[in-house]
DNA sequence: GTGGTCTAGACCACA
DNA sequence: GTGGTCTAGACCACG
């Protein structure tokens, strides 16, 4: 779980957005409860309210519910749901190079190459980041 | 030049990346003024302030140069910076998509397929939207 | 019996709520002992601790009384006291609702509609749920 | 626009409801500029965050959408999402009120009445309370 | 001035 | 211990 305090998306949707790639990942499989509040916000060293607001955001999107007391926990429904919504967000950041790229007059070569480059690159660190 | 007001990059940061685009692009050349202050800020419904940020941006990059009454220009290094520049943006988007998906548990067949729809989609909507 | 874990009003008023009805209704009549406590926690699925607060309101109100060892007993005054309450409970929903469906700018003739239409679905699904 | 601290619904959602029903009423048109989340703050004597709280609520349901900088606007669709977002509250009281009467062992006669009674009172207020 | 995010710390309902 | 709400006050991006 790694956050980036300097990035210009909020921390929130960041946290919600691992935690989202975690159950896509089956890290955590329904049924299951999600570190707690202030758990999760130690590990990510963050004040709880924050931590709280990323869950609220998964709570809406259905992907986990809470019960007052007891925790959070993954629902039957969420891995799929997950899924998806984890696509959405990869889609989402390649359209944005794509065209970001393409505005700044890249030919589609160009752009497979640095595609490569950075997919060829990622495999040599392995998924989880060091 | 497009503008997401709704995303979380900060408008004059949008700016200054489509700015740096179109001089990567060759829209803009070496010496060629750039649209004044009041006319890109119509251009992209966007107020003077925020484009004057921008331009502070890309000035601090010495992608541009400021003339006292005259206006603003292409530095003679700005192509080549820019498109250096606008290379690293776009492996930026690129690393952070390969990392997300990664994160999701995807596999690299995935992870190219999701790609090459987004490349496919791309070019039936054009390189330059106007 | 039923708890709505997910409303904004506390469980154990909802169990309170819940058993100052079934009073006024008769299902416990006075001098009549309550289910025990750990009876009523399974049946509402719930911590004995919250059947206990719902007890303890129930006492404060003057509607139940506790013999040590035996159990807590419906009071002589308890029917009475119940029914006042309950429609007290009833009254205070209803004034809400017609309080913000007025908010809402909505007329006499809608109000009684939706009220109409309320009552008559409600009547379809039997006056005590099991 | 009133708020009851002691309500068990959280504050940011009564403030949430009462901005629903205004625009459902047409207090707020379509286009229009709603009460800054400061003078909000101020006029229901609570804290700005709270305040935010509620307007994201509603942002989220599509009846009002953010301009940074300049202000929050009720959308194109507002009042009709609103009036029937209005509605939705309302017959959940009723349902509830209804609900309850009946657990407590109430004739339909007696139900009516109560609603009766209340919305005759009502209209003596007028529909909004001094 | 506007909205948006974050922190620190409080209190509540519940297990 | 858990989640949920609220406050006070800070900083940022934008007009």
């Amino acid at each position: 779980m790694r956050i980036d305090p300097s990035s210009h998306v909020p921390i929130y949707l960041q946290i919600a957005d691992e935690i989202r790639a975690a159950v896509a990942a089956g890290i955590y499989r329904a049924g299951e409860v999600l570190p707690s509040l202030r758990a999760m916000a130690v590990e990510v060293q963050v004040n709880p309210n924050t931590v709280q607001r990323a869950y609220d955001e998964l709570e809406r999107e259905g992907l986990i519910f809470a019960q007052r007391g007891k925790g959070l926990f993954v629902a039957e429904t969420g891995a799929a749901s997950a899924q998806s919504g984890a696509e959405d967000g990869v889609r989402r950041l390649f359209d944005e190079g794509i065209r970001a790229s393409q505005a700044a007059g890249m030919t589609r070569k160009q752009i497979f190459e640095i595609f490569h480059a950075a997919l060829a690159n990622s495999s040599k660190l392995g998924s989880n980041r060091p």
